[in-house]
DNA sequence: GCGAATAGTCTAGTTTTCTTGACCTTAGAG
DNA sequence: CTCTAAGGTCAAGAAAACTAGACTATTCGC
């Protein structure tokens, strides 16, 4: 299945609806109707088998997601959060000064090499983090 | 913009290719025909608009990505990569085993607070880490 | 001032998607 | 044996998505 595929399974709110649904617990054909609140079955048909690749019936007769109904999620989630990442970068930033901050008083008690080692993670990290985030993510873009 | 309309976007092969285009560099609308291979202006024109929201135009004239076709692009990494999660949980796991293991022989030279931290933090890392990969990903479903 | 290139718009027609509702089969309750 | 519920399939029509190609306006080289 390429891209674009699980896109279009994705691309109907109803076909949302059903994967959360499903990622809660697996459910049989009248179960999804009746949580969906729908009254044809023919439209549930054409939505489940929309979904083919990202859901499977299981031994006892209900619809769970596949490991790619999951990745299918994660998307989603990712979508639904875009507009947390530039928060969650300020936060990271506080957590790396305070990270430094904490660090550097310590040594002024005398430099240990764990000190520097800390110092280095954190750096690293801080740094790997900024390059996801602004050359990746691009969350000082605008609009 | 409602998820299920960033997946409608993004349902197409054609609109795939100009987002990861507009990733590499901004373009203008027939540098956009010339590297897509197409023929019909009509048919640029009407993708594009589909893609409102994901792309807008610069001062130069050029298209650009907006924040949101940033994360666009990314749940279309998410989706490409899913076979990958498997592979790095497990190389996770080994890192966690390696860490541990290094930890407890510098241990064996005398017990100091900086060993309880680091193997407090790598348990703590990997306790995440595998909620992540098991309860959220479903590295190990099958299918 | 002319030809070519850029940057589109608009329309008509084709193809897909989506919804509705009728229909079917099996199993269990009474 | 009949009625109801579960678990669907199928066909027809409406609505959307998509493509092709004709058309327009502006700019730039010559």
């Amino acid at each position: 299945m390429v891209n674009n595929e699980v896109f279009e399974a994705i691309s109907h709110p109803l076909r949302i609806k059903i994967l959360k649904l499903l990622a809660e617990r697996p459910m049989s054909f009248s179960e999804l109707k009746r949580e969906l609140g729908i009254k044809s079955s023919g439209q549930l048909d054409f939505h489940l088998k929309k979904l083919k690749n990202l859901i499977a019936l299981s031994d006892e007769g209900k619809y769970v997601l596949t490991r790619e109904g999951y990745a299918a999620l994660q998307a989603i989630d990712i979508v639904g959060k875009y507009g947390w990442q530039k928060r969650a970068f300020v936060l990271g930033t506080v957590v790396y000064g305070i990270g430094v901050v904490f660090t550097v008083l310590h040594m002024l008690r005398g430099i240990k090499l764990v000190h520097l080692v800390v110092l280095g993670a954190l750096t690293a990290w801080y740094i790997y983090y900024s390059y996801w985030s602004i050359a990746k993510r691009r969350v000082f873009e605008k609009s």
